[in-house]
DNA sequence: TATGCACCTTCCACCGGTGGGAAGGTAAAG
DNA sequence: CTTTACCTTCCCACCGGTGGAAGGTGCATA
């Protein structure tokens, strides 16, 4: 199947699917016309790349999965290391958003928001040393 | 005072105020041998800056911000707006992240991390339709 | 057969917000 | 006088794509 095909069954953008072969991430084949040919196979990797991707794993990570995936002697181990580096980075995210969060909760609770121009976030902001 | 100066009291690395001139946020002036010069208001809207991109005001709300505190005639209530949209934003990004950890730390629990290859982790992210 | 349209190709540029480093000018201290 | 600590501009790289231009291809329709 062409780009667009797989593209729409994967729900892979074409765009994005040309960059993952750019950074070899996939390997299509080309059909003489110099399309590219999916088969069934880059289909699921497709799909498993975008799933991944909406996990939140960077690139480098998908292709770790990616090789694991691909490769029946993997211990099950190495998988769940690698989820669980992510899953600590998504906490790290998580609670660096929440004392944004926090803060600006607050300030903005403080916040008259009138017509006047006296602000508690600007003097927040402003607040040097 | 110079890049250097205003960098270490301001916290802004001076990589990034070169930027941050170069967008137009800040605009110093010019010593005779062509350094950056920084007076005392330079320096304080660079900390009010580096602030409000701690908070994670992306740099268009900075600029909004920063126009906001120079005016002297500002309604409270626009920069309460513009928190407010920051906020929903975070928001947004707290939710997905908790979603995606959710997920995650679902899977990683159904995982055994022993040294054999069944992974639920690999089979949902081959989960294909 | 000609035309149009949808699809495909490559290439180049851009986003935010820096970071790294090269190549060169300048100021101050030893 | 030399060293070193700054400063300058310039360009490249990162992440994960996205947008668009310019041009080739394949198929249906008039």
């Amino acid at each position: 199947m062409n780009i667009g095909t797989v593209s729409s069954r994967s729900g892979v953008p074409a765009k994005t699917i040309r960059y993952y072969e750019d950074i070899g991430l996939i390997s299509p084949q080309r059909s003489t016309n110099g399309y590219r040919y999916f088969e069934e196979k880059d289909l699921h990797k497709l799909a498993f790349l975008g799933r991944a991707r909406t996990l939140g794993f960077p690139i480098e990570e998908c292709r770790k999965l990616l090789a694991l995936y691909e490769d029946d002697q993997r211990e099950s181990s190495k998988v769940k290391s690698v989820a669980e580096e992510h899953l600590d980075a998504i906490d790290a995210k998580i609670s660096q958003l929440k004392e944004m969060r926090s803060t600006l909760s607050h300030l903005i609770g403080c916040c008259a928001g009138n017509e006047l121009p006296d602000c508690p976030i600007l003097e927040n902001l402003s607040n040097f040393e």
